[in-house]
RNA sequence: GGGCCCGUAGCUCAGCCCGGUAGAGCAGGCGGCUCUUAACCGCAAGAUCAGGGGUUCGAAUCCCCUCGGGCCCGCCA
């Protein structure tokens, strides 16, 4: 069609909201805009008619939902536009919306509002769809690898399978404290149990702990436990998993300098450092699996943490790593074969004293998940359980007597993981807030 | 929990150092304009300057406290 140009002999029906408008005395245009993308309404007085045209304009605000049916034009200018025959006002903005050109600008606005940001700004919108279409893909990939997708408890009378402080509720009719999971790992083990032979879970856990960049008091987890396999089997699950999403989240968010950037950080081969050794390098301490725990708690006061005293062996070594190693791991890196003080659900390595069969993995400094060849004995597990409770400080694994009696049924040897996804989907879009990549992230009440 | 920074109109910002009683753009109102796309032009309106207290003849501005947020540290798989 040419500029100036129109088709009355077609007519198309739209809806969507104002985003602009632009009046000219007695021609006016309007800025549509939908899921698809933005249209221009042409609005005129000599077609409409001069009472219709002035009573349509005075009634419309930016914001404002429309339906509009016309005919197909394009502007003098060569816009593609709609000549407008019939409007309707499918729903009516009261309020403003954001500045039209500067958006939502106030980060808190942006969290507290998240309506608004999202209404203001295509980059947050094309984010979080492609969340959601990075969790879809990793259920696709699960799913295609023979894995079965379930629901287990958030509440549960002991939160356990990992350190963190839980959330804390009250069943009235069972009148009993309550816990919000922190982990999914326990019930999950016991599917294996049960002959569930891959099953994986993909939901909210909470933890009770300080926010920040990236931490979130409810986050998004995925585990997965396979049978039969072992933490090799898993991290070649996990790296082919990475390089798949890495390759979609280009072509999801094309757009996206964070986006690109993380496509290529996902992509395999990637380091692996050994955590003794790395940690021995890097702090330059010798023998590190034969200090005591003082020397331990010692070493690590040094380095600065104010954890407990009477924290576990592991905290200590944890912090060493956090201190001294951490902030090192800019480039996705796999950090293996822990000592086994800081893992109490983990089997003993198959050739190295004293550690266990684990690997982490670790992107800009933050942990992005966590893997093991599972423990399936249950006197050593209830051996590990106990070594956490004799410190009574800082937070430790909660002793969960029935997860060991479940494991004296016999627990198929298994490689398990846990991920954590807003840290996943920060890394590959190329947030740099946890706040950034969920929709509704908790904030103190006004 | 500790340190630093921020909070001005519905939105985006200026004013704060150096105290003199709040200014613009967008949105909203009124008027003009038949080709704009961050439309434009004119007029009028819109603000307990986050809240409270103090210093001062006078506080958005200086000081203290509180609330909310951001960043860093601590704590946290």
């Amino acid at each position: 069609m040419e500029p100036g140009g129109e088709r009355p002999d077609e007519t198309m029906r739209v809806a969507g909201r104002v985003k602009a408008i632009r009046v000219h005395g007695r021609a006016a245009f309007v800025d549509l805009e939908d899921r698809t993308g933005s249209l221009q309404l042409l609005l005129r007085s000599d077609t409409l008619g001069d009472e219709t045209y002035r009573r349509w304009l005075a009634d419309l605000d930016p914001g404002d939902i429309l339906g509009a049916e016309g005919h197909p034009a394009v502007s003098k200018r060569g816009e593609p536009s709609l000549a407008v025959g019939q409007l309707t006002l499918l729903a009516k903005a009261i309020a403003p919306p954001p500045e039209k050109y500067h958006g939502l600008q106030d980060v808190e606005e942006r969290i507290r509002r998240r309506y608004l940001d999202l209404l203001a700004s295509p980059e947050t919108r094309e984010l979080f769809r492609a969340r959601t279409l990075l969790l879809r893909e990793m259920r696709r990939y699960l799913d295609a690898a023979g894995f079965l997708e379930v629901e287990t408890p958030i509440l549960l009378p002991i939160a356990s399978g990992a350190a963190a402080k839980p959330f804390v509720t009250r069943s009235s009719y069972l009148d009993a404290e309550l816990q919000l999971r922190i982990s999914l790992e326990l019930p999950l083990k016991r599917l294996l149990v049960g002959g569930m032979e891959r099953v994986y879970e993909l939901g909210r856990t909470f933890r009770n702990e300080d926010m920040d960049s990236t931490h979130s008091p409810e986050f998004t987890e995925l585990e997965a436990y396979w049978a039969y396999a072992d933490y090799h089997d898993m991290r070649r699950l996990i790296e082919r998993l990475f390089e798949h999403l890495a390759d979609h989240v280009r072509e999801w968010l094309p757009n996206s300098p964070g986006a690109e950037r993380g496509a290529k950080d996902f992509k395999p081969p990637f380091a692996t450092v050994d955590f003794v050794d790395e940690l021995e390098r890097r702090s330059g301490i010798p023998d590190l699996l034969s200090k005591s725990r003082e020397e331990l708690r010692a070493l690590a006061r040094a380095a600065g943490s104010t954890v407990p005293d009477d924290s576990p062996a592991g905290t200590f070594l944890d912090k060493l790593f956090e201190h001294y190693v951490e902030p090192h791991l800019e480039a996705l890196t796999f950090v293996v074969d822990h000592p086994a003080a800081t893992t109490p659900l983990a089997k003993r390595h198959r050739s190295k004293p004293g550690r266990v069969e684990r690997f982490e993995m670790f992107y800009r400094q933050t942990e992005l998940g966590n893997a093991y060849t599972e423990l399936n004995d249950p006197d050593e597990q209830e051996r590990r359980f106990r070594e956490q409770l004799v410190a009574r400080g800082g937070d430790t694994y909660a002793y969960d007597a029935d997860f060991v009696r479940a494991l004296a049924h016999g627990m198929p040897p298994a490689t398990g993981i846990g991920v954590g996804v807003d840290r996943l989907v920060m890394g590959l879009t190329g947030a740099s807030s946890i706040k950034d990549v969920i929709l509704f992230p908790l904030v103190r009440p006004r």
